[in-house]
Order: structure tokens, then sequence, then C-alpha cells
RNA sequence: GUGGGCGUAGCUCAGGUGGUUAGAGCGCCAGGUUGUGGCCCUGGAGGCCGGGGGUUCAAGUCCCCUCGUUCACCCCA
């Protein structure tokens, strides 16, 4: 590409997110938002960028959305920031920064980028909406959260929607494990798959989450994670699982699910929906963290959370045929071939009583008018012709439904229209 | 980071083995109806066929490069 033209256009990965699209972005989040007040979160906006450090030291160094994935950069005064890359470690910062009582109970609605190769159901942009619960380990919490995650996509009529769920161990019980598992894979090491076999001692565990026959068929026969819990956990992890069982939730447990960052124990859990045929299907994932406060430098605090993709819950409703929101029409749209005037003023009072209503605009014929009225969505259109402006009136014609044509003074018309927009 | 598919009008897409002024449907604009949308009819605007190079008398069509996009691997929401 040389002395081309520059065509600009949205960067690799991300989208422009327009009308009528763009009122099912807003119901989305405002679904969300009402379910989150009502199980008592706040929402929080925490910057989009951070301190590289907040991310490098929170997810692992060794996370290739870290080492590999992160929009990083440095500023005019030389600071070493980073794109959040996820929604977690941000709020956790926030904490530590503030200390607000406990529990703390935070949702959010934001970006995050990573530099990921774009395809189905991935972006370098994409818009999450979370929950984060910090200051408390019961079992109650876990529930809680998941159940809220639950209810959120029931809620929009997503029936193919699958939840797996599985306890990572906490710092007494997984070294072991580890430990244990490496064992075992050292003496398997020949028949793992090509890729694990060469590293698989950089993270046992990402093994347990290999879908390739060679590494399933090894770790089927290692050791589980699950039997070997400490007391602790294995409490808490029962606990969880008896908790949705009353709540109605049917959870499956997983083995194998691994998350792919350094800082969950204990409870983790994923959303995929099988409605959706591409390779990414999780719609929302999180798990408890109850060492991230501290390995951010706040005091030992424990902590749980999800996220969930509202690209990829779009998607999976789209398969489902589900949450189909339509943007808003004009309770009326004024037609007026006498110049505008009329239009501009009654337009204006309708709206200073709150009514949604619209106009043509550049003088244009009564046809060309009407057409734009009709596809406004609009159910009347007022007319201003000569008669009308002469008598100061207003012709109302109905645009959906077959009525004779009625015409009002300009009084009438406004407190018709104006008891529409009292109401709502 | 690795590999495959695809780039033609605002949108969805046609354009056998290269061959005149590049087409359709939808959308948009105007008219048919000098005060009336939707249905119908007529007309119109709108394309460096992603970009660059090459082969050829001749390239939307074939070859190379490049950019973009898409799907998959990896990883994740």
């Amino acid at each position: 590409m040389t002395e081309e033209q520059f065509i600009p256009q949205a960067p690799a990965g991300t989208h422009d997110v327009m009308p009528p699209e763009s009122f099912r972005w807003q119901a989305l989040v405002a679904r969300f938002a009402e379910i989150a007040t009502t199980y008592g979160f706040g929402l929080v906006h925490t910057p989009m960028f951070e301190d590289v450090r907040v991310f490098h030291r929170g997810l692992g160094d060794i996370a290739e959305v870290v080492s590999k994935e992160m929009y990083e950069f440095e500023d005019r005064g030389g600071r070493r920031l980073a794109l959040r890359p996820e929604g977690t470690a941000p709020v956790v910062r926030a904490f530590i920064q503030h200390r607000p009582p406990t529990p703390f109970k935070a949702w959010y609605v934001s970006p995050s980028f990573r530099y990921e190769r774009p395809q189905a159901g991935r972006f370098r942009q994409h818009h999450q909406l979370g929950v984060e619960v910090l200051g408390s380990d019961d079992a109650d919490i876990d529930v809680e959260v998941i159940a809220m995650a639950s209810r959120f996509f029931r809620g929009l009529g997503l029936q193919d929607v699958r939840l797996i769920i599985n306890s990572m161990g906490c710092e007494a019980c997984r070294p072991a494990y580890v430990t244990a598992l490496s064992d075992y894979l050292s003496t398997h090491q020949s028949s793992l798959c090509d890729e694990h076999a060469e590293r698989w001692e950089q993270n046992p565990l990402r093994v347990l989450d290999c879908k390739k026959e060679a590494c399933v068929l090894v770790t089927s026969g290692g050791p589980i994670l699950r039997e070997q819990l400490c007391q602790e956990c294995s409490v808490h992890h029962e606990r969880v699982r008896g908790g949705l069982t009353e709540l109605g939730l049917s959870a499956i447990q997983d083995d194998r699910l691994v998350r792919g960052f350094d800082y969950y124990t204990r409870t983790t859990f994923e959303f995929s929906s099988s409605a959706l045929e591409s390779a990414q299907n999780a719609i929302g994932g999180g798990g408890r963290y109850d060492g991230l406060v501290e390995i951010l430098g706040g005091p030992p605090t424990p902590g749980i959370g999800f996220g969930v993709g509202m690209e990829r819950v779009l998607l999976a409703c789209d398969a489902e045929n589900s949450f189909e929101v339509a943007g808003p029409n004009p309770a009326v749209f004024m037609v007026d071939v006498t110049g505008g005037g009329h239009a501009r003023r009654i337009v204006a009072a309708l709206r200073d009583r709150g009514v949604f209503a619209e106009r043509a605009y550049d003088g244009r014929s009564m046809k060309a008018q009407l057409k734009v009225a009709d596809r406004s969505g609009a159910d009347f259109a007022g007319i201003i012709g000569e008669q009308e402006a002469q008598t100061r009136s207003v012709t109302i014609r109905a645009l959906r439904h077959e009525a004779e044509q009625e015409t009002l003074s300009v009084e009438e018309f406004l407190s018709r229209f104006s008891a529409l927009g009292d109401r709502s």
C-alpha cells in the first residue's frame, strides 16, 4: 500500500454499533442494570486503561491475555499503561484504592481489549457486563452471583445455556495437586498432543482444558483436583453446589474446567450457549479469586465475580431468535408543506411535553414527507397545508390503521398528544 | 502467531472456458396523482469491479504482491 487514498475504517476486530442495533444494546444493559440493582450491586466505572502492573501482577505473566494480547503503550509522561483486557483487576484496584465497606458489590459495563485474531464471536474490542463481590468467601455469595447470571440469561429468553462449574482449590491444596498432576503428566508426556508434549510444564492445569483426543485420554486417567481439595475447599464447593440445586439451577460438575487467569481459586464457572455454532460459545464466566486483592497490594480479601460477553450473548439471542428489540417510534410525525415554520413550533411544543415527535425537513412535497412519516413508524401524521396554516389547525391522519382524517385546532392537537407524553 | 475462503452499486448478490457502453433485486430520488404514505407503473441518480504490478490485441474474469474481511487453530467473553 503506497500512494493509495485512505479510506477510513474501524480498526480490525472492532465494530460500530449503530441504530437500530444500538437500541438492543441499550436494552441489554438496562436489563443487566435492573437485575444487578435487585441483587444489591452498585455501578462502578473504572478507567479504560491502567498501569500495566495491575494486569501483569493480577492476571499473571504467563496468561496469554497478558503476555501477548495486551494493548500496551507509554503515555507522554512515560507511564506504562495498558488498555484493560478484562474487568476484574481494575475493579479490585479501585477497591484497594478506596476501601469501601464490605461486602462490596459492584457491577460494570465496559469494553475490553485484546490483540487477538478476530473470528466469529471474538473481537479485539468486546464489551462485558459483569459483577464483583469483595470481602466475603461465603458460599452463598457464589450461589447468588451464579444465580444472578442465570437469571439474566433466562430473562433474555435464552434456553440453550449450559452451566459448568468446578473448584480450583486454594493455596493450601492446589500446589499439592499441581505437583501430583505434573508427576503424572511427566510419565505420560509422549502420549500428549503435539503442543502439550512440549509445553505441559509451563502450566500443567492447561492440559486439562485441551480438547485434543490425546490429552483427553491421558488426563482422564490422571489425578482429579476435586478429589484432592482440602477440607475447607471441599465443604465450600459442596455448599455452592447444594445452594444452586436448592435454587433449581442445574450446574454440571466439570473437572476439566480450568480458566485462563492465575487469580482464580475455589469456585469457577462458565456459561456456554449450545445454540452457537461457532467455536466461541462461552457467553459468560467467572469465579472466585480469594488471593487477588492481596496480590495487588491490598489487605487479604476474598472475592468473586463474573463477566458476560455482550456481543456473544447477542449472537446467542440471534441464534435462538430471542430478545428482539425494536427501536422507538414517534407518536406523531409532522408534515408541513408551508415552509416548515409550523412544524418547527409544534414539534418543539410536543417535545417540551415529553412526546416523541418527529418531522420532515428540506421542504419536500407532501407525498415525500408522508413517505418519510410512514417509514418513521409513527402512528399518526400531523399535516399542515395552506388551509391548516390559515386556520391555525392541524389535520391528523392515522398511518397504522384505517380512520377518517380529522382537523383540530393547534391547541387541541397539542393536548391530544401531550397526554401520551405524560403517561410515559 | 499459523492455515483456508471471500473482496463487483448504500445492502444482498449475478457476471460458463478473458471479448463492445458492467447487470439484477431491495433501498434511495423524481414523476404518474398541482393536499396525502403503504400497493402498482415509469424514469433517474449511484460503480477507478479493494489497491498495485504483470500476462495479453483485449482483464471484473488469468498470475504475483498487498490491504481488508471472514472462518478455523491457539486463547478467551
